[in-house]
DNA sequence: TCTTTTATAGCACGGCCATGCTATGTTTTA
DNA sequence: TAAAACATAGCATGGCCGTGCTATAAAAGA
């Protein structure tokens, strides 16, 4: 088997296990337990510990940023040009991208919460949680002025602070799908979202 | 020294070592040490880990809705009749009680987050996460509510989707300023808080 | 075919942990 | 003053952990 393709493997028993038992679980006992492996051969392919962990979290916010860009290309993509309701439902459609819509999605967001948290106090990881950060609110930013261009935000907006808003909603968001499961269902997420892009339009007010 | 003070005093080295360390390091000997006890003395107030581990989600619960009653007090009080200049500044100081604005709150959020991220895979724990995440959506909805019969709120707006927008913003401002220390300034997250709720209220339309 | 590299596996050590149990002061009560 | 209750302290056991190191098998290259 591919090395690479065994790495990713192996991480991809650390979101299962993270998500089934919380990540102070995911040691490399019970992650190699999970990949059907021996914990020597997960040491084969990774240091110790740490680069297992710090390896786990790059995996999966390369693969948030490969479904939000595969979405920012289409909706800031000026070649095409989208009617109001199509941006509208575009720019849903990609922000949803980073809620816990379906399982795969909760999964993603209860490790990526898992790993953001632990990084708090581990300097190994905490580059890559604020780099992740940023990008959001790039992101978001990104797309208001998109939205101001195109004449569609309240022009007297402020696109820093509307950047931010968006961002604590979003993270609010998934940190309730994460943390209460059951509390907050798709659709309602879903909705809230909607309202909130639609209450930063003109033509709403 | 009273039983209840000595326990609540250790409780506090819990929050101490949770926010410097991390909770994963909150055993009972770094909290002994913090506390400038013995293990056996802590032991002695609290049956084992667990027990101590729910007593200091207790505790900071208990603090983060006092202080929040305290304002919901004034602000929802009819006896005493306010400007909507007055509403919306009680509103905000009340709301921003719940955010990380100076380093004790700080250090409240970071303490909350961490209980509650650990709780989604603790039985023991889960009940008190989701009692606070219930109450603070029952406080947003009770204060949307005052604004509504104050006229202080769009006639069409659904509250219970309102609720949830400004439960999930706030919950998102405190994550971004726990998790991204440094990114999120108090000012900045006052600014967001205040633009959120001015364009609930119809005046600024 | 022989050798070298790669993959898989796991033992053994030392560290930190929770906890059962015991010991020693210290206060309160009789 | 004697005894009972409480407070403080810590030892000993057994468990999970990361990691250094070794062992065996498979594959690749000579």
């Amino acid at each position: 088997m591919d090395p690479e393709e065994r790495r990713r493997a192996v991480a991809e028993a650390v979101f299962r296990v993270v998500c089934r038992d919380g990540l102070e679980h995911a040691s490399l006992r019970n992650v190699a337990a999970e990949a059907g492996l021996a914990i020597g051969s997960v040491r084969h392919y990774f240091a110790g510990h740490t680069e297992l962990m710090v390896f786990a979290m790059r995996e999966m916010s390369a693969r948030l940023i490969t479904r939000l860009t595969v979405h920012a290309e289409h909706l800031l993509d000026p070649s095409e040009p989208l009617t109001s309701a199509e941006r509208l439902e575009t720019a849903v459609r990609m922000l949803a991208e980073m809620l816990p819509l379906d399982e795969e999605r909760r999964t993603e967001a209860v490790v990526w919460l898992s790993f953001a948290a632990t990084a708090r106090t581990r300097p190994e990881l905490r580059a890559h949680a604020d780099e992740l950060y940023d990008g959001l609110l790039a992101l978001t930013t990104r797309i208001l002025e998109g939205a101001r261009r195109a004449g569609r935000l309240h022009p007297e907006a402020d696109i820093a602070l509307e950047a931010r808003r968006l961002c604590a909603l979003l993270d609010g968001l998934s940190l309730e799908a994460a943390f209460h499961p059951g509390r907050l269902d798709a659709c309602t997420m879903l909705a809230v979202l909607r309202a909130h892009l639609t209450a930063l339009t003109p033509s709403a007010g």
